[in-house]
DNA sequence: CGACGGGACGC
DNA sequence: CGACGGGACGC
């Protein structure tokens, strides 16, 4: 959805033949110089063992109806471009005397633009990578798809912390648009604009980019947390196993995993502390009392202090945490402000007296056993909306969500409360409904529904608009 | 030498 | 009662 994909203007349907966009997808339209007397036929019959082609037109002289010597042959797929590309170019086409040259045909509006060397805007994929990855693990994962001949993660410039995105040079094109079509969707991966090139349309939404001052919340690139001292897990890049599911191996989901010890109601707090102070050390720290659930530190809450969230698994060590951590200097001349999160005292006290057994400490509801998510790269069966009274930490979201099978994302909106869960399954989307709206989680109450499409989206289902007749 | 036709959804 | 993310390269 949202991609390119969606904006081919094909109807859909079938029986009448559709126009193709020429971009869709991307490179996959090839321009030809030829000779005059080279036929239709002569394109289809050299070009069509490397694929299926939508389209070709050989352009002729509008009023003289002579052939100009170039033309155009659009694939369906780009890797199939790709290879007649890098096969036919230079070559013959029966006894002519000229030889082809073939290039990748340039967008529509932008006419000729040859100089740059010409490769270099087909055998680079722009993709996002997650912060943890190194370019030795993204060249791993690309080089399934053909040689890889670079990988640059793109890195802030003070500090070189990793920006979330970088490249990936191949040494064909074709092995580039291999990767394009197959590398896991998660990668958003798309061909490279060259360097020094102004960027097209972001999307079709907003405008390029308007700086948020809210990017980088958590004081180092400390990215994801994997619960208490657990090394930081970097291990099998293998399939899908990355930092995208890192939640999946944390500690909270093995706590979660624990559904038949009865345990008291979860008890959140809140805590200031200098950004000097990284997630591992806040950890150590809550860590002294026993019973820590989750630490995280959530955002910017001052010019030199962030928010955390401390969770621990029954009511007393939060209260026990307070007392003797609150006002502590941490480091020293830095004090660190403890508050109970979320629920009032008086509650506290109620869940406190009120010891029925839960199936975990993070959420008032029972929960069922943590279920196995869906690659990124799966439909979307259905999208829930889902708007909390408070922040809470993605991880946390996460968890909780992949109590049903085949979660695919969680994401909040910046600067808001409320946010998106994607299944790849309608009926736990259903179950995930019934189950958590008008649950608690950590203190923080969370209302769970069905999200509205997204306005302008080409819904192909559901909606009571489009029938499509012939 | 080398850059753009044909045809037209469904509100 | 809250509604749509992330991603452009030290010229």
């Amino acid at each position: 959805m949202s991609d390119y994909r969606s904006q081919s203007r094909s109807g859909g349907g079938r029986g009448g033949q559709e126009y193709s966009n020429d971009d869709d997808p991307p490179m996959s339209r090839l321009f030809i110089i030829c000779n005059k007397a080279h036929t239709e036929e002569d394109f289809r019959e050299a070009f069509s063992p490397y694929g299926e082609i939508e389209d070709i037109w050989v352009v002729k002289d509008k009023h003289t109806q002579e052939n100009k010597g170039i033309a155009y042959v659009k694939f369906s797929k780009t890797s199939d471009a790709a290879k007649a590309q890098e096969e036919m170019n230079g070559k013959t086409i029966g006894k002519m005397d000229r030889t082809l040259k073939v290039l990748v045909a340039a967008n529509r509006n932008q006419g000729s633009n040859k100089s740059e060397n010409e490769q270099e805007k087909y055998v680079r994929l722009f993709i996002v990578i997650p912060k943890t990855a190194t370019e030795e693990d993204i060249r791993e994962e690309f080089s399934q798809w053909g040689d890889v001949e670079s990988v640059t993660i793109v890195k802030e410039k003070n500090n070189g912390n990793p920006k979330g995105f970088g490249y990936v040079r191949f040494t064909k094109f074709y092995y580039a648009a291999v990767a394009f079509e197959n590398c896991s969707a998660k990668y958003k991966a798309v061909f490279a604009e060259p360097k020094g090139s102004t960027r097209t349309q972001r999307d079709q939404y907003g405008r390029p980019s308007e700086d948020n001052p809210l990017y980088s919340s958590s004081g180092r690139g400390n990215s994801n947390f994997n619960g208490g001292g657990s090394s930081s897990g970097g291990g099998g890049s293998s399939s899908y196993n990355n930092d995208w599911n890192v939640s999946q191996n944390n500690d909270m989901a093995a706590f979660l995993r624990m559904q038949n010890v009865p345990v008291a109601q979860p008890s959140c707090l809140e805590v200031n502390v200098s950004n000097c102070v990284n997630q591992d050390q806040l950890w150590r720290l809550f860590d002294i009392i026993p019973g820590l659930d989750y630490c995280q530190i959530m955002r910017e809450h001052g010019p030199r202090t962030n928010e955390a969230l401390v969770v621990y698994d029954n009511p007393e060590a939060a209260i026990y945490a307070k007392d003797k951590l609150h006002g502590l200097e941490y480091p020293m001349g830095e004090r660190i402000i403890v508050k109970v999160n979320g629920m009032s005292s008086a509650r506290m006290d109620t869940s406190f007296i009120d010891k029925r057994t839960k199936k975990d400490a993070i959420c008032n509801v029972p929960l069922p056993p943590t279920q196995p998510l869906a690659s990124p790269d799966d439909q979307v069966a259905q999208r829930l909306f889902i708007v909390l009274s408070a922040n809470l930490p993605h991880s946390i979201l996460k968890n909780i969500f992949s109590c049903w099978s085949g979660l695919i994302d969680v994401y909040l909106l910046p600067n808001k409360n409320c946010g998106y869960v994607k299944y790849a399954e309608v009926e736990s989307a259903q179950l995930a409904i019934r189950t958590l709206n008008g649950a608690e989680i950590c203190g923080t109450k969370i209302k769970v529904m069905e999200a509205e499409e997204r306005s302008g989206s080409d819904g192909d289902d559901g909606g009571r608009k489009r029938l499509r007749r012939n």
